[in-house]
DNA sequence: CATGAATGAGCTTTCATTCAT
DNA sequence: AATGAATGAAAGCTCATTCAT
């Protein structure tokens, strides 16, 4: 009976929202700004989300790793798929200034951090891990090998390679997982890195 | 007659910037409460540096990667050394905050992040990699390793095991070191890591 | 087929309406709160009170002098009853609030003042007035007393109390009683204030 | 050496800070209006106020009872004279909205009040009580005497008008006065109010 | 009749920066 | 060289009121 919502306001208010909170910082995300992009006013935005803080946790809630699905056949063809795709995000413009808003605000605003591994840290890491408990369950992996960690390193060389330095080559995906397939893969009689084709 | 600059004035402000930049973020760090902390006035700071972001690169700037030095005999001894200091420092309160910071400032203040990689970043990976040449040296390491990679990848597996979740436990920096050092080492007939000891 | 008012919803209302008014003051009060208190919208108060401060006029005017009736016998032990009333009234937590906020508004909403008089200075006055006119149909007031000026002493002796200092001792009633009655009782050869008993 | 304030701006600043707090009461009084209209800037208001609620602090501060002495020889009169004058600052526009201010704003504010009762109200009450003392020594009072409430109820005489009706007719204080004088006057052979010629 | 959504204007406060001394 | 004062701009948030359903 009373008059509806428009959803679509809604959306559009969380898309500017993000994308401010990408490109400026939580801090420098202004609430005027957005509404004003919105073309809403600053109560409509007040009265779904309580406050700043609010908002921009809805911001990152709605983001969704929108990577494709990656399936080569083969183990290593596979992380190194995923990490292409990973790359690729990453040197977007603003790739990395996200993660750096939500470590930056970790003190002030913890839930932008709990909510940014959640949404999109969580799946990625997650898509890793199954393509590498299927090479387990294929035994192409030595016994006790902690995937997670493997996951982190294969994740993590990407991160460290835009700190030192942000041009990240097309072929880096692949020197990444070869190393840590050496380190992970079951050796075979015979050429050694055969099982990642 | 003209009244000398104090260094020491010099120093303390920007020991208090750099506290300012890593535990509020650069937006959040106010020149007003900086001048207040350091007793000095605001025009005190201007005089020295341009701006506000001027003063924050120059706080960036009088970092210093301040680890202790490692040398445990053995490359794998001294790998995981590093990497413990580096978990520990990353464990500290805010310690992730200023790569977060330097992060999202990216895009409005890049000279951050620049200086960081110079005056952090780069002397950790160039002690990581200074231990793995000299393992190269010794014949430790297989043919055709690309050493900054798997730099990338101790390194970076800290900084993705704090992303997923901040409790990185004591006996990681070893897991991490492990699976690498079995991508890069050279095979041994007998117990193949031997070499890690 | 229109679905009639509820009348318990405007006495709710209106009770949460002058709640606010005395706590907060006129222009602290918010239509918003008391709309969300009263679990009504805020179109329900608008269609029924044309603005706030005809809802704030409609709280005031529900005010009733509700104190309990004073019957002593003796003029002088009505007239401290009726202030002993006053005061407990008076001492409650904001029990001047709303005296102040009436006057406060005098400028802007004169209505509140005049509503005010209407319901609880004037009654107030009324019943003190009463045992006057009948002490003075007892003979026991002099000739040519003003009787409304009496009532002003006895009531502004409470509030000019409260505006030096907010602890009113119980006896306070009493005495204020007895000076005043020293200047309008007809002097009695014997004891003066024999009346008073 | 540095750039001096200027005194006048903080009078002036005050001056219209007490001015809005009159006539619209604690929460109307907007920091935004008073430096407009000082032609300061809201910071200046700022560097010197730490927030409204100093400012409105500091203006009630800069009250000072502003009445003419009184001294017509006769007790009587001087009671009348200083009755007089308080009544014609309460007619005077917005005479009663400080009064109504201070109080309304108890709850949230109580230093508006304090200072206020220090201003204005002690200093009113001096004067009379002295007048009073005065007649003590002089014995023109019964013994036992209670004069604060002697001059509760001659100032609250007039409150209480006001607040039963805004018309104070010139004559009042002289009433007021008569009767209060009847009943803590020291009975005189003779005509009764001899001594307050 | 009653509702939830929407709005423009307003609030207090803080910022980075410059001016006058 | 160094200071305190001043400033325009902008921030987050709340208000009384009206519109559309």
């Amino acid at each position: 009976m009373a008059r509806p919502r428009n959803p679509e306001t809604e959306r559009r208010i969380l898309e500017i929202a993000l994308r401010h909170l990408t490109e400026e910082g939580y801090s420098r995300m202004s609430v005027d700004r957005i509404a004003l992009e919105a073309g809403a006013s600053k109560p409509t935005l007040y009265r779904r989300w309580a406050s700043k803080a609010d908002l921009a946790m809805a911001a990152v809630s709605s983001l969704q790793l929108s990577e494709p699905a990656v399936d080569t056949g083969s183990t290593t063809g596979d992380l190194i798929g995923i990490l292409r795709n990973f790359r690729r995000n990453l040197l977007r413009p603003n790739g990395m200034a996200l993660v750096g808003t939500v470590l930056a605000e970790e003190a002030h605003t913890p839930e932008l951090l709990r909510l940014f591994r959640e949404k999109l840290v969580a799946p990625r890491r997650a898509s890793l891990a199954a393509v590498l408990e299927r090479a387990r369950k294929r035994k192409e992996l030595r016994p006790g090998i902690n995937i997670p960690a493997a996951v982190n390193m294969l994740v993590g060389g990407i991160y460290a390679h835009y700190l030192a330095s942000p041009d990240i080559p097309e072929s880096y995906p692949a020197e990444l997982v070869k190393i840590v397939w050496g380190g992970i893969a079951r050796p075979v009689s015979g050429k050694a890195t055969e099982s990642s084709r």
